[in-house]
DNA sequence: TAGTTTCCTGAACCGCCGTTCAGCAAACCG
DNA sequence: CGGTTTGCTGAACGGCGGTTCAGGAAACTA
């Protein structure tokens, strides 16, 4: 209906994608799926040999789009290495609808790997394309001289637990970790880290509504001070 | 077999437990619990109004156990609130095939909970109650001086994200985090945060071969001196 | 002993769902 | 124009698995 141009076999896989982020893989029946990419059951398996092999394109799909997505979304506007550091934590955390349901792919992964011994090479491969994302950011920041001088690899591990830690208890509905406080955890630490100031831009509203929000509340800003050896 | 004596409700229940973190929630079928427990699939149906009444009855059951089982193996020999806190770490990261297997039922927990509504308070109410085991021995530590001063709330949120977050890389076996870097991400940043010194205590021998192993890599010990406001 | 409750089973029922298959219409080809 | 390939469908098949049911054996009661 949205786009009826958009060739079936497209559809199919992106509705794949959507029932996965909300049934889980094992959750997923194809019916469903046919029925939101308006097509017929048979049709799907024309296009894909078996459930099985839809639902691995499928999530290969999605993660390299997400992770496509996420790297994007770093690299616009950045006048320093402290800036372009907090969009990719922002790109990490479920700030978004999008982001969110990255996030129960995520878990959907976790949850696969920790069962399938053949998954786990993918699973190994994503988080080591993350870290190195981090730790190659960190490491220019330190070259710069606009972070404190640390072991890139090991912040970049500590960073990404952190971000998986907080990112899950905020997607299970921990009312103990609202999108706000995952947000404020990680920037408190990771300024720690890196010898940054945490600033707050904006004063943290209180209770934190709904998730759709893109609310402001502390902002890491590179130290004045450029310190080196 | 090995304990014929045990009610065929329990053999159930244990039975779906077991099942429960090996093959997920969904993927569990009654009829190979009862197998496991040596009934018909009847007599499990007998027990258990439904399916998912018996799955709940179990997940119950075994985070309660789990819980017992962690809370009581830290606090066994106890000299000093660095080494509680050490045994609590440890009894939170898969160290033993039990604990391997509570770590396959969290990961369910997150699973579940990010997409059913109705078992995010259950959720909720575990992450708070290791909230407080964890705030509370972090506040004892810094009355008694043997902690650097510090927000035990914040600090307790941190090293359960970090624990969930290395926890999960490592039951999903990445190569890049073993459970030895593992332990060594997670004490290297809670005695960083509190003050405490890491020392090798015994070296760590590389590659660590199988999960089974109980192997020591460094020690949290007690700062020399106490320091106060 | 007779009656009742408690455990437990084999067998069948039934709905769901992945998969297959015969066929149809449109596009494409010569 | 006829022939073939491509995209697609409705209908049916087959089995897996949760659930039900009628009954049976043992224990417990009076």
């Amino acid at each position: 209906m949205s786009q009826p141009a958009r060739p079936a076999r497209e559809r199919i896989l992106a509705a794949a994608v959507r029932r996965i982020a909300r049934e889980g893989m094992e959750g997923v029946r194809i019916a469903r799926i046919a029925m939101d990419a308006g097509v017929s059951p048979a049709l799907v398996h024309y296009h894909f040999a078996t459930r099985e092999a839809l639902l691995a394109e499928a999530l290969d799909y999605s993660y390299n789009y997400a992770e496509e997505r996420r790297i994007s979304s770093g690299s616009e506007i950045a006048t320093s290495h402290a800036e372009r550091l907090e969009a990719m934590l922002e790109g990490c955390l479920p700030t978004s609808p999008e982001l969110h349901d990255d996030w129960l792919l995520w878990v959907e992964l976790w949850h696969q790997a920790a069962r399938n011994e053949q998954l786990r090479p993918f699973a190994g491969e994503l988080y080591s394309r993350l870290h190195a994302w981090f730790a190659d950011e960190i490491a220019a920041g330190v070259a710069a001289g606009e972070f404190a001088r640390c072991d890139p690899d090991e912040v970049g591990d500590r960073i990404l637990a952190l971000l998986d830690g907080v990112g899950v208890r905020t997607i299970i509905g921990d009312p103990q970790m609202s999108l706000a406080r995952a947000r404020q955890t990680v920037r408190a630490a990771v300024a720690h880290e890196l010898g940054l100031s945490v600033s707050p831009a904006g004063l943290a509203e209180a209770p934190e509504p709904v998730l759709h929000r893109q609310e402001v509340g502390m902002r890491l800003i590179p130290r004045s001070t450029a310190q080196r050896s």
